[in-house]
DNA sequence: GCCTTTGTTGAGACATGGTGTCATTAAGAA
DNA sequence: TTCTTAATGACACCATGTCTCAACAAAGGC
């Protein structure tokens, strides 16, 4: 992942902020250059403890009313694997991918797009008498070549 | 459905404990008895309120402790929908559904199979070097019949 | 029926993820 | 530089869910 694309990002998020008219605050600097110096995927109360890193002066409050807005541009993607707490994910693509994969053992997770998926549901849907809406497709499962290795645990895969 | 349907899932809980050495206990009684007089999803906490309703002595601690066992008995369906509470589904048949859909106004939800996806899901997997254990789709969507009537809401439509 | 054993219970403290309130601060326009 | 007002941090609060532990009661043996 090149400077280029993370700059990019940061870019365009104070675009959208611009754009909505919301100001650029030194705490939106710090999240956004929190998130896009990473490709990991990462909890909201992570994301806290990174910033918080970089500047103490970063509270929960403002992470949690930051976060909201990264989804909504679009530029950070909002993963649920039914966990009592959600996954973000920096999206340096413009891809719209809500198909995600993740390892039961070291939390890797891959996201996946797939048309043909998408087209089997929206039939069903249309069958059952509904209009969908969006999908979320979460696949729990075990990391084939890592557990081979016997090494797949947050700290080795991640 | 029949009265026959609702004791026939009852008795197979209770063998379900017999099995694992676990007391059949008036709570977990009620719990059940709750469970299975219902057709409807619910959350912990709606079944925490009817069982009480029909003991005051059941605790949350006991369905918190109940519910593992009817999921794991496969009695019970537990489905995620990205909200921070679990939903749950009394099951009277074998199917292996995990494929819902959801109506964002009424909270309606149907369950649905599908071969096909499974088998996308599956060959996905493989590609990206995963074993795929189990998997959790959900649609979010608009119940197109009740919201022509204009009537989808929460309690027009369960 | 009455012990005894031991799994199960209720109450409530606790953990965690997240939201709401409000006085204070600072971004950005004039 | 001043002014307006959005945004902030601190912290109280909420909800779902977990853990602990003394008290209880189910099931088996007598």
């Amino acid at each position: 992942m090149q400077k280029k694309v993370r700059e990019e990002a940061k870019r365009k998020f104070i675009e959208f902020l611009e754009k909505k008219d919301f100001r650029i605050t030194n705490q939106r600097r710090i999240i956004i250059d929190t998130v896009f110096s990473t490709d990991k995927h990462f909890t909201a109360e992570q994301l806290l403890d990174w910033a918080r890193e970089k500047d103490r002066s970063v509270s929960r409050a403002t992470v949690y009313r930051t976060l909201p807005l990264l989804t909504e541009s679009k530029l950070v993607h909002e993963m649920d694997f039914g966990k009592p707490y959600k996954f973000y994910d920096p999206n340096y693509s413009d891809s719209p991918n809500h198909n995600h994969i993740i390892c039961e053992d070291c939390e890797k997770i891959v996201e996946f797009d797939s048309e043909k998926i998408e087209k089997i549901e929206n039939e069903i849907g249309h069958k059952l008498g509904f209009t969908v809406n969006s999908q979320n497709l979460q696949l729990s499962a075990s990391c084939d070549v890592l557990k081979s290795k016997g090494a797949c645990d947050k700290k080795t895969c991640n």
